[in-house]
DNA sequence: GCATAAAATGACTGGCCGGTCAGTTCATTG
DNA sequence: CAATGAACTGACCGGCCAGTCATTTTATGC
């Protein structure tokens, strides 16, 4: 009970520290500087670096993936739950800059290396396209949406979302404009069934 | 000359270290190996590992940008630009698969950590971003694209053709689809004017 | 206030690697 | 066949850092 406390604690601290430095140039003495301990005593939580790495991306990973799930539950019909699905994951974006930056700096790596983690990444990664997928699914079968493959079609949007926020990392998408607009414009218009009748966006 | 040629056989071997084990994790003696030479005449030819980086990731960005601008000026009309423009980054994924490992890998700190080369990285991809948002411009000009950012809208195009090699390496978008196809079916829909006659797109 | 355990510490080690440079090889030229 | 210099080499250095563990500090129970 302390103890998950103090882990909990321990990847806050891994989070700020990853996000200012990145993976590989982090050290984990400055992660436990900034968490008010010594390096040893990291060891006594967690196996060794790459094991605190993944546990602070799973545990924003999984709390998304719940929170996307509420949201596209509660939305009334398919363009509501893929708005939802865009709002849940900006919000995440706008309201833990700390992991944004770990996400869309390391993600890359995430992806290509075969590291120990990267089953896992990829593991959760996929089940929160699926969850996405079925929406695009549901879709297609009532007509709303062309037809066309699900989870690549999802997984696009959820990776429209990574872009956005990376073009910010270049000095684009200022204050000014409105991500989640912008996202669900282009891909709602790009996914609709145009013959169909309209039934959330314009 | 025989300067140009040494160097241009660094490069292609520090490609295919760094597609390998990611820029962190790439020694100079293995790059070095790769080429058939000894580490210290790296530094006959480079001023340090960030350089010889830098250059092989310049090169090919330098190529696509050429190959963009011919393509695209050749296209008769804003929509066949736009597929010009795809088919011509999906053409360097699929033949360089070692720059594409390197660019999708690395994309993040490249944009997010400010090295010496993030500044020389923006700059060359702002500037083939511009070179996207003159036609998205010139589309919404002429009325067959919807208004809209068009910096933002080009970048989002770029962007996607990465997502789509990205999620291969996630194990989707296997042979069986047409990348291409894909993305051009996506983003024609989801920027065209609908409301205008429908010029190259379905 | 003592005994015991639990938690935390931080000096230390072993290995790694970017970068250097004194020395070697090789080609060219008179 | 020197003599010259350009190209190349690779052992070495200094610094860094993940991970260890003997020791110290703090908490708990009696």
């Amino acid at each position: 009970m302390l103890a998950e406390f103090r882990q909990a604690e321990i990847l806050a601290a891994a989070r700020r520290v990853f996000s200012k430095r990145g993976y590989e140039a982090a050290t984990l003495d400055e992660i436990a500087a900034a968490a008010g301990l010594a390096k040893g005593t990291l060891y006594l939580y967690f196996d060794n670096k790459e094991a605190i790495f993944w546990e602070a991306v799973r545990e924003r990973l999984l709390g998304l993936r719940r929170r996307a799930r509420e949201v596209m539950a509660q939305a009334p019909d398919v363009p509501a739950r893929l708005r939802a699905a865009i709002a849940v994951r900006c919000e995440l974006m706008r309201t833990d800059a700390e992991f944004m930056r770990i996400y869309l700096t390391e993600f890359g790596h995430l992806c290509a290396h075969p590291t120990r983690f990267r089953k896992n990444f990829r593991e959760l990664y996929l089940e929160m396209a699926h969850d996405l997928a079925a929406v695009v699914e549901q879709g297609m079968r009532e007509g709303a949406l062309r037809p066309g493959p699900p989870l690549e079609t999802a997984l696009m949007l959820a990776l429209m979302v990574r872009d956005v926020f990376t073009s910010r990392f270049l000095g684009l998408f200022e204050e000014q404009s409105d991500p989640e607009q912008f996202i669900f414009d282009l891909f709602w218009r790009g996914v609709r069934n145009h013959a169909a009748p309209a039934a959330g966006g314009s």
